[in-house]
DNA sequence: TATTGTTATACTCTATAACTATA
DNA sequence: TATAGTTATAGAGTATAACAATA
C-alpha cells in the first residue's frame, strides 16, 4: 500500500503556491517595516512579542527556541543581540540551574510598543483587506488544525529531532 | 478620517499568527526536503520550476526577479548557483540586447523531476492533510484575493519600487 | 535618460560541532 | 547519561552601490 497519496490536485496546487507567495510579500513588507520603525528583523520581534506576552515577561531559553523553530545557536545569537541592545536580560533561573531565563527589558517594551503599531498596519492593510471578519475567521478555522498537525508531526523523513532522539 | 483601522481583531490575530507559524514549519520541512534529495535551496527550486513550468523552459531576468521577489543582484548570484551546477543557461535575449535569457537544461529538468515527489509528499503530508477538498478549495479562495491584493499594492510605506517611482 | 544585468562588497543569519555545567 | 546553553566557525543568502551596455 501507497504511504500517502503523493499527489497534489490543482487546487491544492494553487493553495500551496498562494500560500507562499502571499507569506513571502507578507513577510518581506513586515519585515521592512520593523528594519525601519525599530531596527528589528522579524525574529528579534517575534522573541520581543512573545517576551512581552508572557505574564512575567520572560521565558526560558527552551520555550523561546521551541517557539521559534530555531537552532539553540541561532537562539543564542539573537538573544544576544537583543541583551546588547538593551531589549533583554539573561539571568539564570531559580530552580533549575542549567536553564536561562530571558527577560523583556522596559527598554523593550516600549520598542515593541513603538514598533507595534506599524506593524499591525501593514498585516492589516495587505492581508486582511481583501477579506471579510468572516472570511478571517475561516481562515482562521483553517490553520488552526494545520498548525497543530504540524506542531505534532513524527519526523517523517528529516524532524528536528530535538527532543528524543529519532533515528 | 483615519487612514484605515489600524488594528486586529483577537480572531484576525490569530489568522496571522497561525499563518506565519504554518509557513515557517512548512517552509522549514521543505527546504529540508529539497536540500537532501537535489541540494537546492527553496528559491533555486523556485527558479528550477519556474522555468520548467514555461512553454519555452525559459524567462527573462527580470520576469524571474517579478517572480521571486528579489533583488536584481540576489537572481544574479542564484541563477549564477544554477548554471554553474548545469542545471540552467544564460543567453542573451534575440529581441533586446540587453535582457538575458534563463533556460532550463536538461538536467534541471531531470533534477526538478527527481525532487519533486518528495516535495509534493511533504506538502501534502504537512499542510493537506488536516484540509479536506473542499478546505484546500476555500483556503485557495481565501488566498487568491490576498494575493493579487498584494502584488497590485501602492508604496504604502516601503514599496520595491521596482518599476514606475512611487514617491 | 531609463532599463537590464553584473560585480564587488559588506553584513546578517543559520547550522554544525565541540565544549561546559547542571539534573 | 541527558538536558541547557554557549562558543567558534564556516557557509549561504541578501542587499547596496557602482558599473557597463543597450533602448
Amino acid at each position: 500500500m501507497p504511504d500517502s497519496p503523493p499527489s497534489l490536485d490543482p487546487v491544492q496546487l494553487g493553495a500551496y503556491f498562494d500560500l507562499v507567495e502571499v507569506t513571502s510579500l507578507l513577510r518581506h513588507a513586515v519585515e521592512q517595516q520593523l528594519r525601519e520603525t525599530g531596527d528589528l528583523s522579524y525574529v528579534q520581534f517575534q522573541l520581543l512579542a512573545r517576551l512581552g506576552d508572557s505574564p512575567t515577561g520572560s521565558h526560558r531559553m527552551t520555550d523561546l527556541a521551541d517557539g521559534v523553530v530555531y537552532s539553540r545557536s541561532g537562539l543564542t545569537y539573537q538573544v544576544g543581540l537583543l541583551e546588547k541592545e538593551g531589549l533583554a536580560v539573561r539571568a539564570p533561573s531559580p530552580d533549575d540551574e542549567r536553564s536561562i531565563t530571558v527577560t523583556i527589558t522596559d527598554a523593550g517594551r516600549e520598542l515593541l510598543a513603538k514598533v507595534l503599531p506599524g506593524h499591525v498596519e501593514v498585516v492589516s492593510g495587505l492581508l486582511f483587506e481583501p477579506l471579510s471578519r468572516d472570511d478571517a475567521k475561516t481562515l482562521a478555522g483553517l490553520l488552526a488544525p494545520v498548525r497543530d498537525h504540524m506542531r505534532s508531526t513524527p519526523p517523517r523523513s528529516a524532524a528536528p529531532r530535538r527532543r528524543k532522539g529519532g533515528a
